[in-house]
DNA sequence: TCTGGGGTCCTAGGACCC
DNA sequence: TCTGGGGTCCTAGGACCC
C-alpha cells in the first residue's frame, strides 16, 4: 500500500497583500482614496526612469502594472498620484503584519515584503477549519492595519501560492487534495512559479499552453529541452510540490548595490566617482552584519541595454573599503575602455562568511 | 515603448588536483 | 608516446522572484 494511515495530509496557507504599498499611501493620505496612486521611479513629466513598483486598482484601469517603465505610466495616465517608495514605512507595516501571521503557526515562512506562507497541517482538522482561519486572519489584518489581503488554501506552497493570486483582491480560495489537477489545468503555464516569459514562450513552441498542456506533455521531452527544470515544471503541474513551509535556513549569500544613471554617461570621473559611492554602500551593510567577503562582482549596463559582469575572487576574506574599492575599480576598467556609454553600474559581494570571533581587517 | 534594485539558483566551461 | 574520471573552485551569463 502507498503511503500509510499516519501521514497527515498537509494545508498550507498562502497569504499575499492587496498591492501593498499603494494600500498603505492610500491608508496615510486618505485624500487618494479612490484615486490612481503610483509608488515607483520619478516620473519626470514623461521623461523619468525607472519602473512601477505598485499601483492601486484605479490605477490598473489604465492598464498601468508593476514593472511597468514609469514614463510608459505617465504616458497612460499623467493625472495619477504619483509617489516615491517610503521604504522605512512598508518595512515597518511588513513587520506588523508578519508578526500578525506568525501567531498562527510556527511553520511560517515570509516570502518578500508581503507574502508570506503558513503550514497550518497542526492547527485545523480540514479544509472547513482552514477557511475559518483563513478568514480570521483576514479580520486581524484589516483590524489591527487598515488593510486587506489574498489568501491561498491548498495541500502544498505551490497550489496555495497560485490558488492566493486567483482571486484578488480581498480574496479567499480554496484548493482540496481531489481538485488540484483540475483547478491547475485550465490556467496559463505563466501562473506557475518559475516560469517566466522566457520559459513560456519555449514552451508556447512546443505547443504547451496551460498547465494542463504541461502536465500531459511528455516528460523525456520536457528533460531534453529544459534538463532538470523539465522534470520539475512536469511534476509541478500535476500539482505536486514538495518544499516545506520554512524548509530551508536562509543564509545571506550576497549583498549588492546598483544604480542608474539619469542620462547615460561615458564621463569617467563621472563614472569612478559612482563605483566609489556604491562600493562606501555596500562597504556599510557589509560592516553592520559583520560580514567578510571574498568574491566581488562589478556589473555594467551599457545604453543599449546590454548587461555584462566581471568578477573576482579574492586570496583571502575581506571587510576593508580599500579591497573592494580597488578590485571594483579594476574590474571596471575592463568596461569602460571603449568609451560606450553606460546607463547603470553595480557592485555585489559573494562567498561571505560572518567576521564575528575575528579581529577586525584594518 | 523602454526596461529598478534587491536578491537566488542553475548551467557550462576551464583550471587544477588527485 | 598519450591520457581517465571525479571533485572543487572560479567565472560569466541567464532566468526568475518580489
Amino acid at each position: 500500500m502507498k503511503g500509510s494511515f499516519s501521514e497527515k495530509k498537509r494545508i498550507i496557507l498562502h497569504v499575499d497583500m492587496d498591492h501593498f504599498f499603494s494600500a498603505i499611501e492610500e491608508r496615510e493620505n486618505p485624500n487618494y482614496k479612490r484615486k490612481p496612486v503610483i509608488v515607483g521611479a520619478d516620473p519626470r513629466e514623461g521623461k523619468g526612469r525607472g519602473v512601477v513598483k505598485t499601483c492601486n486598482y484605479e490605477a490598473r484601469e489604465f492598464d498601468i502594472h508593476s514593472g511597468m517603465p514609469i514614463s510608459k505610466a505617465w504616458r497612460l495616465c499623467p493625472n495619477a498620484i504619483y509617489v516615491r517608495a517610503n521604504y522605512r514605512l512598508y518595512k515597518k507595516v511588513s513587520a506588523e503584519i508578519m508578526k500578525i501571521l506568525r501567531n498562527y503557526s510556527e511553520k511560517f515562512q515570509p516570502w518578500g515584503f508581503d507574502e508570506a506562507f503558513l503550514n497550518i497541517s497542526s492547527q485545523v482538522q480540514d479544509f472547513d477549519e482552514a477557511i475559518e482561519l483563513a478568514v480570521n486572519i483576514k479580520h486581524e489584518i484589516l483590524w489591527n492595519e487598515r488593510l486587506t489581503c489574498s489568501v491561498g488554501i491548498a495541500p502544498n506552497k505551490l497550489v496555495a501560492k497560485i490558488a492566493c493570486d486567483f482571486n484578488k483582491p480581498d480574496g479567499l480560495t480554496v484548493v482540496i487534495d481531489n481538485e488540484v489537477e483540475k483547478f491547475l489545468a485550465p490556467l496559463s503555464v505563466r501562473k506557475m512559479l518559475w516560469i517566466g516569459e522566457k520559459t513560456e514562450n519555449k514552451l508556447n513552441e512546443i505547443g504547451i499552453k496551460t498547465i494542463g498542456d504541461l502536465a500531459g506533455y511528455d516528460v523525456s521531452v520536457l528533460i531534453e529541452k529544459f534538463g532538470v527544470m523539465g522534470a520539475r515544471y512536469h511534476q509541478w503541474a500535476h500539482g505536486i510540490y514538495k518544499s516545506e513551509v520554512g524548509g530551508r535556513r536562509r543564509i545571506r549569500k550576497s549583498i549588492g548595490h546598483e544604480s542608474t544613471f539619469m542620462a547615460n554617461v561615458n564621463d569617467q570621473d563621472l563614472i569612478y566617482k559612482k563605483l566609489e559611492n556604491i562600493c562606501q554602500k555596500v562597504y556599510e551593510r557589509i560592516i553592520r552584519r559583520k560580514l567578510l567577503f571574498k568574491t566581488v562582482t562589478v556589473k555594467i549596463r551599457y545604453g543599449n541595454f546590454q548587461t555584462y559582469t566581471h568578477g573576482k575572487t579574492l586570496l583571502f576574506f575581506s571587510n576593508r573599503l580599500q579591497d573592494l574599492q580597488k578590485t571594483a575599480q579594476k574590474l571596471a576598467q575592463g568596461f569602460l575602455c571603449n568609451n560606450e556609454k553606460i546607463r547603470l553600474i553595480g557592485v555585489r559581494v559573494s562567498t561571505l562568511k560572518s567576521s564575528k570571533g575575528q579581529r577586525s581587517l584594518v
